[in-house]
DNA sequence: TTGTATGCGTTATCAA
DNA sequence: TTGATAACGCATACAA
């Protein structure tokens, strides 16, 4: 890196001026053809390679699109964060005997939202910058993302609502996959209570289920509070007795979901009432997510209860390992890269016309039927 | 979006120079206590942002690294991909019958790395910036993200040579995932060669085969000739006999691979010899990915062919889907985060000594002992 | 079609 | 401890 040539550099060499170097990058058409190709050489002799900060002062716009996420290692300072070990070339030889799979939803959620947010920037020509809303420095962080974009989108909580609004006064912000909410951000939210309801509706109306009990999520998870309302939702429409409160709540994992299924099961098999299998488990269960739906079918299968000729199983998220379970898990899948797409076509539409009243695209969702809830 | 607040204007409204606006950011010890109060208050009453831009210039070093993949969406033009269709809010209903898994491994695989890449960056105060070497601006688009990051870390093959060494005179370069090789650049490979070593040892050793084969990848991938090699190193320092070429080549696909075994079981069960299983086919199958083991263990399972009892089989990559089939599959793990987190490592002291010479880092790979080699 | 000159918003150097 | 002021590398309005 003896010192990267500059538009300087390339002009002298070339025998122009430093405008005409910048005009055959930027407007070609401009330009002589003879020049051009004079200057094209220049470039390459050089290794010119245009200041990507110069560039965007100059512009006044860089050309990137930011991404901002909230944590997902569990990794809040630096210290929580080990050097990188390297056993030099050891390979190390493991017996792996199993346990819970690993639980990726969240990465590979991000990751999907990222490949859509990617492809739609790219269609356009801008570059992405990623951004991760962790530890004390977050603020810093997130205020020098802000400082380098043109835009940003930021999944929702991922950010303190102050710091937001201090950004947001100096680059458009969009909010990814909250609660549709009344602020003056864009917002781009994914239709958790409607893909809830159509499921139920399928429930109730194609497999005749009467008896169906919600596993909610936490209860600081406007998703999972969502999800319940299409359930309800769904129950009223049919007439049905409508629950206030879950039946359960768990914790969104499945390790989580498993405690609570064994709970549920003792309870239930000890227990007051009868129904189909000698307990009183509900003929549906309709879980919050995946995650919970998986490890209710974990417990459930382990305890010999059929999914579905026993109980019907139901999740949310459309997580690969819902495919991959035995029965396949009906579900509701998110359209992950899709959010990503929608977020940066948001975040252009408003650069484009930035007085326009802030909007909210509400993504839909689909509706997977599978073996879980008796489909064939 | 007004027009976003300058250190000019700060500085007015605080009624102090510019220079000390920037002190207070950069360096907040410089300055007296109460000069810094008020200035952090203009700064909160008018949401000032720093501009990346202004500073990268000035500072000449914009503190983000550039992550630069190859495409893995089989988008090449903008036109192949569709404008995003929203249905407003219909929820799709939709029967999934099943069919093959969705292959998400480069997905995954990238999204791991870009996971330790951010950690890394994230560690050291450095921002990431993402982009895809795709389709017929793909040049331009690398050159962009050259221009606007300190270092590039580049997945091998995503980019041309040419234009490899063209960005590699303006910023640090370290390639990503290649076979080792003697160019200018720093490498940080994985080392497929001695994790496939030590898994046919362990085939060999602990589980007394004799009889094993290889079913390579395709022709071009260096990591499929890498893990041959493991194969063959293995083969020799056992004795056994050594064979040029692999068994058979799978185009990395777990649909490729389901084909190249039924065509291979229709030979041997035609065929000559026999074997444990009344067929030719060997004891182990060696592959050189895990979807291509995938691919066959799906028609053994098939076809009645017991794994592990009559037919060995492992894998190569860890991919998720390994420790969800049945049996589950014994298989070499990438250290997809480390990857990611030691390219970043390698950028940061290649930017620390840029004259150091090249250097190559070899990640360690794990070998997952499962079900389908034999091991409890 | 090309060149000159100015400004973009910081950082950093040097004085004060 | 603070303030002037000169870079930083490019885009662009205006002249030629």
């Amino acid at each position: 890196m003896a010192k990267a040539p500059t538009v300087y550099d390339v002009a002298q060499r070339a025998g122009v001026s430093i405008a005409t170097v910048s005009r055959v990058l930027r407007r070609p058409d401009d330009v002589r053809e003879r020049t051009r190709t004079v200057v094209h050489e220049a470039i390459r002799e050089l290794g010119y390679v245009p200041s990507g900060a110069a560039r965007g002062l100059a512009a006044r716009s860089t050309g990137v699109l930011g991404l901002c996420f909230p944590d997902v290692d569990g990794i809040d300072e630096v210290d929580d964060l080990p050097d990188p070990v390297r056993v030099g070339e050891a390979v190390e030889v493991v017996r792996d005997v199993g346990g819970p799979v690993t639980a990726r939803w969240s990465n590979l959620y991000l990751g999907e939202v990222m490949r859509g947010a990617e492809l739609e920037a790219w269609r356009t020509g801008h570059a992405v910058m990623i951004g991760v809303a962790r530890g004390l420095r977050r603020a810093q962080a997130v205020n020098e993302l802000a400082g380098r974009v043109d835009g940003l989108a930021v999944l929702s909580k991922s950010v303190p609502d102050d710091l937001l609004a201090h950004i947001a006064r100096r680059v458009p912000v969009v909010v990814m996959a909250g609660p549709p909410q009344d602020d003056a951000y864009d917002h781009i939210s994914v239709d958790n209570r409607a893909g809830t309801r159509a499921l139920v509706d399928h429930l109730i109306a194609d497999h005749g289920l009467r008896d169906l009990a919600f596993v909610g999520g936490p209860f600081d998870s406007p998703d999972a509070h969502e999800r319940f309302q299409g359930f309800r939702d769904a129950l009223a429409a049919a007439g049905l007795e409508v629950p206030d409160e879950p039946a359960a709540r768990s914790d969104f994992t499945r390790a989580g979901a498993r405690d609570l299924a064994r709970t549920m099961l003792a309870a239930h098999v000890t227990g007051r009432g009868t129904g189909p299998t000698g307990h009183a488990l509900p003929r549906a269960l309709v879980c919050s997510n995946d995650q919970t739906a998986l490890g209710f079918l974990d417990v459930l299968t382990e305890a010999g209860v059929d999914v579905p000729g026993d109980v019907v199983l139901t999740g949310f998220d459309g997580i690969d390992a819902t495919q991959a379970s035995i029965p396949r898990l009906t579900t509701v899948s998110q359209p992950m890269v899709e959010l990503g797409r929608a977020a940066v076509e948001l975040l252009r539409s408003r650069l484009a016309d930035p007085s326009a009243p802030a909007a909210t695209v509400n993504l839909p969702v689909r509706v997977l039927l599978r073996e879980s809830c008796g489909c064939a």
